[in-house]
DNA sequence: ATGAAAGCGCTAACAT
DNA sequence: ATGTTAGCGCTTTCAT
């Protein structure tokens, strides 16, 4: 395995192409980015010789020139989680289409919560926030700057958002167990999150006890756990709530992977479901489809695509309205009727097939 | 909804904190990157006048003056794929820890192809590149620009490389299927996609043949199946192999995606799994375990990781010494005897629970 | 139509 | 220890 050669930075600048060309640094530049009149002749010329040097313009130098980037910064908490990712999945190739760079800012620790809107000023021409929402005074700056910032999963007064009605959401899926007959419904959510300051969780569970509450249920705090995001998180939750002497019958899990701990902690403790314990997730990321989760489904993917598109409207310099997400209860194997235990989905097939036997209510 | 102003870029300068603490732009410079000798006093005053304005260095200025963008460039063609994102979750976090920026270049369309390795010069420290290879031409540029380059999931003779032995895999995947007593194993791979040039599917079908040919199998031309990638693909690509007369009774598919799309096919055409047909993936993507797929595993994630950590070592100077990564068979519940159409899996349960009852074999 | 030169915000080499 | 200045590679006036 032989070494490629690691030269010092002799790459071609376009004061090389226009010395080879023989003409002005002006010229060349003219020719590049198509600007008004350069003769045929010369045109050409220049063009060549780019060719043959293969030339290819310094973007940070013209960024620096121009005080234009073609860049877009997202920042996005938790990249690693698959509803991150999924909403990555519509912002992606918009922004390619758009001839935009994506710079992802990816926070894993909350330290990096800080700089989360600081640095990127310089970087990008706009930014896209996922779930995060920036304080007062990176408000400021960022407007100083003129680097237009569009919020996706997280409302703002003064800002173009892309969000759900959280609480909508809550209610639907409760009001599901609702009608299954349930009566003993717990919540499983994530507890308040200081450094991030996600706040979809808790406006679930508002509307899951706007719903327990329209049924005429009174409130029963022990129902009601918060723990850490994600799977094993989850399965601790649910432990807690299964673990009492008088569990459940059915649970609401403020997202698909707290869900899918949910599972898991039954499982482990041999309750049947959805037999004995149905449960409802949050977000309908790829693979709830596959492990027969009923969820509350939220366009994930749509959100990141219509992300961009305001911020590309931002970015124009037009008005950017914001947007609000449809739901939609996607009724799959994991909640059934409470005496009965009888699926409510059309056939309790396994869940392997059951994704082509979901049925889905709005 | 107020609008937030726009104004035009008044953003703080280094000049304009050089003014504002009176000192020299020199001065505040070292302050900022901790440089040498700084009086204490002066040191203080330059840094309360930078907290005081909310100044933040202009990262493009700064990369075109050092040379250094502190920045990544991933070039990840079809980043909207699973198994993608799965090796981004990989990468992401090891470089916001190393402090780098990372800069995605998706490429979903063949047009892109050309200016993957060309636009990111100037802009980027380093390239990780997945899957997708340099042309000769294209290396020579990235090395005459000193901008390292890794590969993951592809080899190559001159550039540290991350992959795995895709014969090897494709080995595996039939020979389990020859042990459970299958003779007529279908092959489902990807037709060799000009623009890109990916080439794992074909070194996994030569694992195929090798298996085959090692069993003493003829080749059957009939049962190897090309066609194009994803999920609906590969349900095409398995109906040309199930609408046969003496169709196959198991099928490898070289990636999870195809075999996904195999399962989907079966299903349409009430072919029962693992009972008529069996059926192994490649990658082991999320889904795959919960769509409860046999499939070869290949550390995606980790593939990720130690492509970010050769990067590291090459950014550094040092020497970035290709790695293997290891491959496994997981048997889930696709796969059976077959005559007996007994699942191989230490339970056939549901595909749900089924992540908890996987076999690995090495 | 095109060359020359200023300037984008920063770093680093050079003075002092 | 710190101010001054020359670039970094490009775009964009301003001349001509």
């Amino acid at each position: 395995m032989e070494a490629v050669p690691r030269g010092g930075a002799e790459v071609t600048t376009i004061a090389r192409v226009a010395q080879e060309a023989g003409v002005g640094v002006g010229t060349v530049s003219r020719v590049i980015n198509g600007s008004s009149a350069v003769s045929e002749a010369t045109r050409r010329r220049v063009l060549e010789v780019i060719a043959e040097l293969g030339y290819e313009p310094n973007a940070t130098a013209r960024a620096l020139s121009t005080g234009q980037t073609n860049a877009v910064g997202v920042i996005a908490p938790f990249f690693t989680e698959p509803s991150v990712t999924e909403r990555l999945r519509g912002v992606s190739p918009r922004l390619a289409g758009a001839g935009y760079q994506l710079i992802l800012f990816d926070l894993e620790r909350p330290e990096q919560r800080d700089q989360a809107f600081r640095s990127p000023i310089g970087r990008v021409d706009g930014l896209l926030s996922i779930s995060l929402s920036p304080t007062p005074d990176e408000l400021e700056r960022l407007a100083a700057a003129a680097v237009p910032l569009v919020l996706v999963d997280q409302s703002h007064d003064r800002l173009p958002t892309v969000t759900i009605d959280d609480v909508e959401g809550g209610r639907l899926a409760t009001e599901h167990l609702l009608e299954l007959g349930h009566e003993r419904i717990g919540f499983a959510g994530d507890q308040e999150d200081g450094a991030y300051g996600f706040t979809s969780s808790s406006r679930r569970r508002t509307g899951y006890e706007q719903a327990l509450a329209a049924a005429g249920h009174r409130p029963e705090p022990e129902l009601e756990r918060l723990g850490g995001h994600g799977r094993a998180a989850g399965a601790e939750t649910a432990r807690r709530l299964l673990d009492r002497p008088e569990p459940p019958t059915a649970i609401f899990a403020t997202s698909d992977l707290t869900a899918l701990g949910v599972l898991e902690a039954a499982e482990e403790l041999g309750v049947r479901v959805p037999e004995d314990l149905s449960v409802v997730g949050f977000d309908d990321i790829e693979v709830a489809r596959y492990a027969g989760l009923t969820t509350i489904a939220q366009p994930l993917r749509e959100s990141g695509a219509a992300g961009v598109e305001l911020l590309l409207e931002a970015l124009a310099g037009g008005p950017a309205p914001s947007r609000r997400l449809p739901l939609e209860l996607v009724v799959r194997g994991t909640t059934a009727h409470a005496r009965t235990g009888r699926s409510f989905a059309v056939s309790k097939a396994s869940a392997r097939i059951a994704a082509a036997h979901t049925s889905r209510v709005t």
